[in-house]
DNA sequence: CTCTCTGTTATATATATCGTATAACAGAGA
DNA sequence: TCTCTGTTATACGATATATATAACAGAGAG
């Protein structure tokens, strides 16, 4: 399975954070997996009819986050090396004003719960922390 | 218990955003309720140092979304009144996203759910869909 | 060595967003 | 009338976003 890219010119999230959006579902997927390059930041650009620096931009900041690392060789590839203590403080923050606007909209937390799991069931049904099944 | 404001300058999250984001957090957790008056911008802005056409973007963003609503008498007050299908649809959408760097990160299903429950706890016990206990 | 690919960097330009600033308006209450 | 409310208009500077053209060093293939 490899990745598709596609941008939505008419969303407001900025062009270089769907590609990281999709890269990083991709890899919570495992549609791609550690090692594996990633288009060139040409080949991308021109597949998806942006500019050059706009992939490189998302490359960079994959690269920053942790996603990606570059091989001179085979390019920008995926690369999952994490400060696992910054995800988690991060992940909390986010999740504390998605659910509260959620608990706003009066969605439940078994609501919200079922979300995960269905979310979740797209993803990795294996980790290092074992969430199979 | 009343709603109190703090701004971090050196957040990377827009000025507008952070009172947006308080006071949803606010209303979750149930310290200011249907028909509360927030401050008006003015004072408000004067309250946290910043400009009163920052609050009344926040204001008015919030009104775009149904968490506040103008009366004319009190200014701007609670008010949420809600499409719940675009709430849920909003959720699932940021969800993904959220969910998918935290697969990558290796936090498990088990300790997002964890996640959930602890900040669950401190927003509203009760609400219509009975997500007490 | 040459050619071609890689990411990377430098400049430049255009547009949009963010935050501030000053000013004014209509509605409502004292 | 005076004062408060949200709202609107306009302007300015700073930053973010996206594009464009150009060049560079490293690495692989011929």
């Amino acid at each position: 399975m490899d990745l598709v890219f596609e941008i939505d010119f008419q969303s407001d999230e900025a062009l270089y954070t769907q590609l990281c959006n999709q890269i990083i579902i991709g890899i919570a997927k495992e549609m791609v997996h550690e090692g594996d390059p990633l288009p060139s930041v040409r080949q991308l650009a021109d597949e998806v009819g942006i500019n050059m620096h706009t992939v490189n931009k998302a490359y960079t900041v994959l690269k920053q986050e942790g996603f990606v690392k570059v091989d001179r060789r085979k390019g920008a590839v995926i690369a999952v090396d994490i400060n696992r203590l910054r995800a988690l403080a991060q992940t909390k923050h986010d999740l504390t004003i998605l659910l509260a606007k959620a608990s706003c909209m009066n969605v439940s937390r078994e609501e919200i719960h079922a979300l995960i799991d269905e979310i979740y069931e797209e993803y990795g049904g294996s980790n290092i922390h074992g969430n199979s099944i």
